[in-house]
DNA sequence: GATCGAAGAATCGTTGAACAATTCGACAAT
DNA sequence: ATTGTCGAATTGTTCAACGATTCTTCGATC
């Protein structure tokens, strides 16, 4: 038996804390759509239910609050988080930001041949008619743009964003699917990116936000 | 008398709880430089220092942690963030992503005589050579430019953007401030804003913000 | 004398229990 | 119908404990 971890790299395993397991598993469950806009999650319940202590639920949703994914109330309780007005035109301006700045820069070649692979993905996604990949491949697709910039910090805007959208637009954009154009407009938004017409892509881009942010707007009556 | 509270909002007065306390004197402490970038933050002595729990403490570095002020590193403690390889970097992407974005959406009067306002306190900082509140009448400047998209979003992330940017720029932008130019051009950037030239005026603020971030690149030798 | 390893101290991660403060729901009184 | 009161439920916070991990010290070995 190997002393000491002679060989193998010294790798920094960092098994995530049981704060950020429930965290995960809460994130899933809002995605999932089992953790519906406005239910209530009580504390012991949670703890009860994860097997963990209550303080540590307590620091889970300290992160999902951070994300907005939930919102706390003084002395009620923590609430799934809800669209209130203005939530949704507030969500695509984030997008328009960092989306279309992030497409206007251009990207690596790595970074370029990642989001062809998100088209390619929604494109086997919509061949399969499996409209769960499909809505997974297009957030990809606009994760790999704001990838293109190679930012931590945006990275993980962009994450959150998006999880914020799971939550919220969970069902709902299934009739957005029907309108299957945006995956040709993807596809000729990469094929702008990779012939390094970037002024072009933003603009098809931010149109493409623009709309998309339109029909969020009829569907969820505004 | 009105019988019921006509008139007058309902505002949920939402005392501040201890732990939002305890971060809120922590990021006061990081952005003063009383905490440097390396401390280590020790729960217990905090705790004691603040006169609050562990756990409490422990609350309040989940937040700064969320906002990148300090690293937790699992089972070793929680160290004030330093300045990684490529930061600088990362930081002003975000800055030109969200504060161009905004500025070249043009905003309401209101919003636009904000940004006016923070010219003239950076006049009168730069007047009464008062070194600190020229630093904050900048950040105030920066922060109305992305006040005019009116996001939430955005404003909360680029209250985390100047937070960091005090953090590691807390002394050392003395020395950026003898170059004293940007006071004009933050002038020239609002004037083209009011005139409705958005697209200059975008082209201002990103050349600054390209300027700055050479000069932070310089200062802090990469 | 430098390297290695093992015992011990310090700190973190997590738990469980406790208690005051606040909110909520029901029920009675005006 | 509004107000007031009481009790139950839940949150905010503290405290004490313990295993696990990391850091430090200090010998032992080569």
């Amino acid at each position: 038996m190997a002393p000491t971890q002679t060989g193998s790299a010294r790798v920094r395993v960092a098994v995530p804390s049981v704060a950020e397991r429930v965290a995960e598993e809460l994130r899933y469950q809002l995605a999932e759509g089992m953790l519906l806009p406005g239910a209530r999650l009580t504390e012991a319940t949670i703890a009860e239910d994860l097997g963990v202590s209550r303080n540590t639920v307590r620091e889970a949703f300290a992160e999902l609050a951070s994300e907005r994914l939930v919102v706390r109330q003084p002395n009620r309780g923590v609430f799934v988080a809800t669209l209130e007005a203005g939530d949704i035109h507030d969500l695509y301006t984030v997008r328009r930001a960092i989306e279309v700045s992030s497409i206007r820069g251009g990207g690596s070649a790595e970074r370029v041949a990642a989001v062809r692979a998100a088209v390619d993905e929604g494109k086997r996604a919509a061949a399969a008619e499996d409209n769960d990949a499909l809505g997974s491949a297009n957030q990809h697709f606009h994760g790999a743009i704001v990838a293109l910039a190679e930012s931590k910090r945006l990275d993980t805007i962009m994450k959150h964003v998006l999880a914020e959208m799971r939550l919220y637009f969970h069902k709902a954009t299934a009739d957005a699917h029907f309108y299957s154009g945006w995956l040709e407009e993807n596809d000729a938004i990469c094929a702008a990116l990779e012939a390094g017409e970037l002024e072009r892509a933003g603009e098809l881009l931010l149109a493409y936000l623009n709309r998309s942010e339109e029909q969020q707007l009829t569907v969820h009556g505004e």
